[in-house]
DNA sequence: AAAAGCGGTTACAGAAATGTGACACTTCAC
DNA sequence: GTGAAGTGTCACATTTCTGTAACCGCTTTT
């Protein structure tokens, strides 16, 4: 099973040995070199996994690692720490950060991949995907259900990570092409106005319970879910 | 949190020393040296967690953690594997044997417990031999018998231990992928399809009883038990 | 006012996911 | 052995979802 995975290594040649490793077995690979970029990447794409150099320019690893059990929506993010040393101080902060795992540099692909199997494996039975509410419209990705008002919703597969995308990035304003990339997959090659009509389908779905115009149009930029009016 | 640990190591200086920091830390501790104790302990005792010593007289630890992975009752205990050198080619090995970690001696203290804190934290829940019973539909474990509104069903041993993951995780969407792990057993390899055959005679099964539709199909995810609509 | 741009809406055919029945194979009790 | 029961796969049927195109009305430009 393929896994979007955020490669963080300041290293360039590492960097692009790791990445030509994971893309090799069929995984799809973001990259960063320094925290910044790591975090904003982690909060915009929310990756399966996140492979973290221990050492980088500004913040460490670890500081990383705590900035990101700290949000909501990133804390079920696996973390596989790369330690340049076997220091054994640092594989205990790592761990107690909230890294899943580590692992010692130099390693081989073999090892990698297999702990990244591992580690997206036990992660799975978790799911422990919050609940989202706005203005009375539930969204629960656990019992993938979805109600207003009592009333429960019935969606489809797109119509529901649509929904999800919204409700986790709300407030805010997402062109056509941000919503194919999150939601559809930046891989696909699908119209834009395909966008629309998904969205029109999604309004319908929620007339039932009032709670379609939290979908609003932004002409001539996207769409945008709000609570307020 | 205190847990039961069994630790497996025939080194008595070192048994000696991980146990004592085990205790230390509050877990309880129970001892093994050879494959064939471990074996039997485990199966008896059921602990939370298995220390498993990489080289071992007899049996080595993969093929001691290969057998707890083929057992029914002991599929779910957590094992984390001890290995003598940082040798990568016993890693990789471990980790498909099914173990969920490894720890790298010598190591320290804090980062054994670190790890095993780690490691019980994601720990799946366990199933309990307690009956369940969800409008109307009453399972027993212990008498493996189902029955509904005064009929009795008849259910294979599959299709048993599938309704028996349904009703103790109700409400909850699992794919495909979630169910052959629980209730198949992660080590085994049957095409995802077979699910949904499963899922249609556990269906008509449940028919007489009219206990059928709290199954239900969540497209595009897995299946889901729900006594709600 | 005409033209161009933009989004809403609908219809539909192909794709994808699931339901269903059949079958070969294994296991186990007798 | 022999037959019953259980299991995993497959092929086919059925249902549902999805992407596009086409058309419409409204708004902004020219």
């Amino acid at each position: 099973m393929p896994a979007n995975i955020l490669l963080v290594e300041d290293e360039p040649a590492i960097q692009e040995l790791i990445a030509f490793n994971l893309v090799q077995a069929g995984h799809h690979v973001l990259r960063a070199s320094t925290a910044e970029v790591a975090l904003t990447l982690v909060k915009n794409a929310l990756p399966d996994l996140v492979l973290l150099d221990w050492m980088l320019p500004g913040a460490s690893g670890v500081e990383i690692a705590r900035k990101l059990r700290a949000d909501e929506r990133t804390r079920q993010i696996p973390i596989i720490m790369l330690t340049a040393r076997s220091e054994e101080q640092d594989k205990v902060q790592g761990l107690e950060a909230g890294a899943d795992d580590y692992i010692t540099k130099p390693f081989s692909p073999r090892e990698l991949l297999a702990r990244i199997k591992a580690v997206l494996r036990r992660r799975a039975p978790q799911m422990t995907d919050d609940a989202v509410e706005v203005k009375g419209l539930r969204l629960d990705p656990v019992t993938h259900r979805v109600q207003g008002n009592g009333e429960t919703v019935d969606l489809g597969p797109t119509e529901f990570r649509l929904l999800h995308f919204f409700m986790t990035h709300a407030e805010r304003v997402h062109s056509r092409t941000q919503l194919l990339d999150q939601v559809w997959g930046d891989h696909v090659f699908v119209e834009e106005r395909t966008v629309d009509v998904h969205i029109r389908r999604l309004r319908s779905a929620l007339e039932p319970t009032g709670h379609d115009g939290l979908i609003q149009t932004v002409r001539g930029t996207g769409y945008r879910f709000s609570a307020q009016g």
